[in-house]
Formats: structure tokens, C-alpha cells, sequence
DNA sequence: TTGAAAGCGCTAACAC
DNA sequence: GTGTTAGCGCTTTCAA
């Protein structure tokens, strides 16, 4: 981890150009000398050193992810995707997550500023908007992934949650559900836009299936299971009727799932993102799956595509949700008036 | 973005080194300089170039921790504690995964020695010591987290599996298990020392319990639900009388108690990690809490601490695990006997 | 309190 | 096919 390309050069008797190239698929080196430096650098130990290459090139080869949470599993599964796909083309990624803080979003897109990362991909996290100004302001490359503020023009590859809440709220009235509750997060004064669209699908179809469904029905939550746990309460209290749920993730809806359970009742839930726990028959959670490894992929794709032809992107895509049905919705829809407590 | 320290000084009207010291912290530049090397800064979109800073230092400032599997919430839980460790002491970190592939690894590895890390916090994969010997080799220092090959002998910080299997075998024998098993991963001819350990402790205090507790009762299995799932027959096809199993993480466990439960038995079942969903009602997971949180700080400091002090780090640690213990074990200890199917 | 100059390790023109 | 030269943007002596 010593020797720099100096002494490989001096070692083997060749120059610095000539190392340099050998290290470089198919130069003009010709296969002897290249064989040689090779040896060479082996024995020195010598590799070479990104610092300086990016240095002199001008480009870091690395782009940034932010993610919101990296212990969900939703998000996990993004970054594993869009490091794989950034990899394949030769980019490095740096992870970050702002565990759902504005501060820590900004804190971590200097860190990337400084960096000279080349391209974020950015789940962002809440109201304000300074980290995607930062990016704005040093003109650095950036796509939204998943998650973006009801104002957000720019571009994004997001799973399509207009569909996703049609989608959820077709198969409620299936199982026969007349009073559905909606929890999705809120942060700051705004909900992100991913849970405005859930909305809009979700109610558009409740509308024409004349099922009532209005804001007195719609309840505030994060995405953890505690959190879905809290709010099943809140819920009951404002609507004892309520014969079905959506939630704004998997996670919430277990935690929903918990506390309907703990108090005894039998009503329908549905979660999003269809994690592996979901499908335990324990559980059981019907839940809509995300296209994450697609989205995650295009959005790689599309802004490396960006780099590299320096084109400023415009991508802006929503791919479509499946929805799986499981016990969670299937059995209470069946028995939830028989066996409601009060 | 595009500035660079010239452009500032020359419009600021002082010199580069001026520049240079009004962005670190406590240096000579007055007061009235340093506020007017801000604004010209500001006004240029100048941010200091990290490559540029490490390649005259001498030092990237960054650390890189190795993973097998980044949707895995236990280690999703270590990257964020070691990241945030490092970001406190001044340290950006690398995040990359293995994906248990041995041939990643040291991909991996490769691409963190090219980014000039100055230190690897690594939770190796599997037989394969490429990897490590590619770190020794460059003279990196790298400290092993919770999981290393049986003879490895480097530095460490690990949750204390023997203690681990101790706590799930006294907990077995108290609900009455009298025909344990143990399900453990193994990637290709060994083991990984952790679950070496976890036997080591589960069989002694099985020993001193005077249950039977030989290789028969040992079965292999990876750390996801599905394998979990698929392991449970063959357990069943050797040891028809098997009443308690413990698993090698909570995953794990969750496909056993989802196999178990479809054929109709009823075994207690113990996991480890305690993940989120396992303390959900319906799962009722008994499960070992591992210090995660603290093991992954002290690896983290111990290694910068190393790094800075230029010694190489002897820290060799395991820090003792809690049962928590819910219905997987408690109902089942109780009722398995009644209940068996054949 | 400030500036001039040297150089970190590498690559890309441009010679030869 | 190979070498010479000139920096990439920054920090750090050393001198003023």
C-alpha cells in the first residue's frame, strides 16, 4: 500500500506513461512489458491510487445514495440494486441515510459535495428542501428515487402509488369493506408525494365503488411497526367502524396488524413493499409489491447515462405495483362483522 | 462545483494558501479575511475538494465496512452504528457487500484498496480468506466484526456466542427440551467460528444438563427464512422427537416456525438477533438481543483509534448477549408433548 | 498575518 | 511501443 507508480516505473525500468497504460485495458503497451510492470507492481505492492486518478481525470467515478432508513428493508434492498448496477458500470456508491432528519440530509450531501461525487440518487426524507438545493446549487447530477415532496419537478424513477392505492382499494371492496382507513406518514407540514398519490388511487376508487371516504379518515404514521402499533387507537377512536386499512408500508401494517390483534378485533390491512416477514403464515399481510429492483435499476441507469453524455436528465417514471393477497384481507373480510368486539 | 481554490483566492484578491487555511478550522487568517474568503467562496460555488485534500495529506479520511448481507437488518443496524461512529471522529464510510460470494469480497476489497480506506471493518463471508490476506497484504488495518473464520487470529469485536448458545440451552432445558437441535450455517468445508462458539456453549450446558447433544442434532442452514424453511424435514426425517431448536439468527427461526406450524407440531424455538418482528404478537419470537449497537462502536473506534495512533489494533472482544424470551419457547415448552402429531 | 513554491500520485498530450 | 512534460486542486513548509 507504499509504492506509488514512481517506483513501479523505476523498478522495472520503464516509465510512469508506460505503468500507468498497463494498468489500463487494452493500451499500447505491448504484452511483454505489460507482463513485466505487472510483476513489477505485484512485488511493490503497488496499486494504483484513486485519489489521484480521479485528481487528474477530473471525476470521481462514484455517485451517492441517500436513503431515509438503511435498517428497512425497502431501502436495503435499493441500495444493494443501485450499488450493483452502478458497479457493473464502473462507478463506486457512498451510502447515507438521514434517519428521516433534514439536518442530517444536508449534513450528508456536503459530505458528497466534498466528496465530488459524480450523481446522487436521493430518497428524500422530508419538507424541507435544502439538500436537493445544495445539489441544485453545486449543479451536481440527481434523480429521486421512490420518495420526493408534493413540489418536486424533477426527475425521479418511483413505483407508481396511484396505482398502488387503486390497487388496494379495489380489493377491499372485494372483501367487502365499507369504512377504510388510510395510514401514511406526515413530516413537517407536507406528506410526500408517494402517499398524496397512494391517496388519490386509494379515494378515486372508493369514490366510484360509492364508498365514503374522506380526510377524517386518514391517519398519521411513520413507517415502523411501533408507530403502526400507536396509531391503530386513534384510528378506532375516530372510526369504530372501520373494516379496513391501508398503510403507508409493511412494517406499519404490522404494527397495525399488532395492535388490532391485541384488542381483539378482525379487520383488514394492507401493507406495501411485500417484505419476506409478510408472507410468513403467521402474518400473512396481503401487500403491494414494489417494482424496487427496476426502479432502483432505471434510476442508476439514467443518471449515469446523465454523466456520461453530460446531458442534464428528465426521467421522470412510475413503474407498476402488483398487489398479493394474503390472510391479512382474505380471512377478516369474511368474518370481521361476527367477530367485531363492540 | 465547479471552482477551485485559484479562482477563489484570485477573486478574493489573496493567495491560495489563504483560502486553504480560512476553511480550516482555528488557523492564523484574520477575522475580516476569512469572512471575505467566505463570501467570494460562497458567491463561486467553492467547496474543497476532497480528492485533491487526501492526495496531498496523505490520507482519505474514509473507512470501509464489509457486509454479507446489507438487507439484513442486523447488519443494516451495524453499517449505521459504524457509520455514524466514524462521521463523529471525522471519518466518511464505504459501505460494500459480499452477498456471501467470496469472489465479491475481494472485489470488494479490491475497490476499497484502490479508494485508499484506511481502514476495513470487515464481517467476512465464508471459507475464502482472500479477502483478509488482500488486507494484510496492503498493510491495511481492518478489524473483524461479530463473524471471522475459525483460525482467525486478528483483531476483533464480536457478540460472545459461547455465552449466546449458553443462554439458549439453559432456557431449553428449563421449558423442558429434552431432544434439542441447533441449526447453523456452513459455507463451504467449515464453519463460520461464531456458531462453532453458539455450539460450544449450547452443548456444554446441554452436557452438564445430561441432554443428548451430538453432531446428529446439528443442521445446516443459511440465515434467511427460506432456509429455515427448507431445513425444518430434514430435522424432522432425523429426529422425530426434536423439541427445541435453536436457530443462527432470527430469520431463520421464523422459516422453522413457519415449517413447524404448516406440518402442525409445536417445538420451541429460540433465534438470535431479536429483530423488530419477532417481538410482533403473532410471532412471539424467544430470541438472544446481541450488542450489536456497542459491538459495532467499539470495532469502529478501535480502528480509528489505530489509525491514528499508527499501531495495529490487538483488540480481541466479545460482549455478552440477553434471552429474551417470549411464546416460541414458553407455550411451546408447555404444550409440546400433547400436542405432537405422530 | 500573509504569500511563494513545491509536490502528493496520477494521466494525457505530444514527442520520439 | 515508449518516454517527456505538464498539470489536476490542494496543503504545507518556509520566508516575508
Amino acid at each position: 500500500m507504499k509504492a506509488t507508480i514512481r517506483e513501479v516505473a523505476r523498478s522495472a525500468g520503464v516509465s510512469e506513461t508506460t505503468v500507468s497504460l498497463s494498468f489500463q485495458p487494452n493500451s499500447r503497451i505491448s504484452e511483454a512489458t505489460k507482463k513485466k510492470v505487472m510483476r513489477v507492481a505485484g512485488e511493490l505492492k503497488y496499486m494504483p491510487n484513486q485519489a489521484a486518478r480521479n485528481l487528474r481525470q477530473g471525476g470521481s467515478k462514484m455517485l451517492a445514495i441517500l436513503v431515509n432508513d438503511i435498517t428497512n428493508p425497502f431501502y436495503a434492498r435499493m441500495v444493494r440494486t443501485v450499488e450493483a448496477t452502478a458497479r457493473a458500470r464502473g462507478y463506486n456508491v457512498i451510502v447515507m441515510e438521514s434517519q428521516w432528519v433534514s439536518a442530517c440530509e444536508v449534513d450528508a450531501v456536503n459530505r458528497m459535495l466534498e466528496a465530488r461525487v459524480q450523481g446522487v440518487i436521493i430518497c428524500q426524507c422530508e419538507d424541507s428542501d435544502e439538500g436537493l438545493k445544495l445539489l441544485k446549487r453545486y449543479e451536481v447530477p440527481y434523480i429521486a428515487l421512490d420518495s420526493f415532496p408534493i413540489d418536486y419537478d424533477g426527475p425521479y424513477v418511483a413505483n407508481d402509488m396511484i396505482a398502488a392505492g387503486k390497487l388496494a382499494a379495489k380489493h377491499l371492496i372485494e372483501v367487502g369493506c365499507k369504512n377504510p382507513a388510510l395510514v401514511i406518514p406526515k413530516r413537517g407540514r407536507r406528506r410526500f408525494s408517494s402517499f398524496i398519490r397512494l391517496r388519490q388511487g386509494f379515494a378515486a376508487v372508493m369514490k366510484s365503488g360509492k364508498i365514503p371516504f374522506g380526510q377524517s379518515q386518514i391517519f398519521n404514521a411513520g413507517l415502523t411497526i411501533g408507530e403502526g402499533q400507536e396509531v391503530f387507537l386513534q384510528i378506532l377512536d375516530k372510526m369504530p367502524e372501520v373494516d379496513g386499512i391501508l398503510c403507508g408500508n409493511d412494517l406499519c401494517a404490522l404494527g397495525v396488524m399488532e395492535a388490532i390483534e391485541k384488542y381483539g378485533y378482525k379487520i383488514a390491512v394492507i401493507g406495501i413493499d411485500d417484505l419476506p416477514v409478510s408472507s410468513l403464515a403467521k402474518i400473512s399481510l396481503t401487500s403491494i409489491q414494489q417494482p424496487c429492483t427496476a426502479v432502483s435499476e432505471q434510476a442508476t441507469e439514467a443518471i449515469i447515462d446523465g454523466i456520461e453524455k453530460k446531458e442534464s436528465i428528465s426521467l421522470q417514471k412510475a413503474l407498476t405495483p402488483i398487489l398479493i393477497k394474503r390472510n391479512s384481507t382474505l380471512l377478516t373480510g369474511i368474518v370481521k362483522n361476527s367477530m367485531r368486539k363492540h
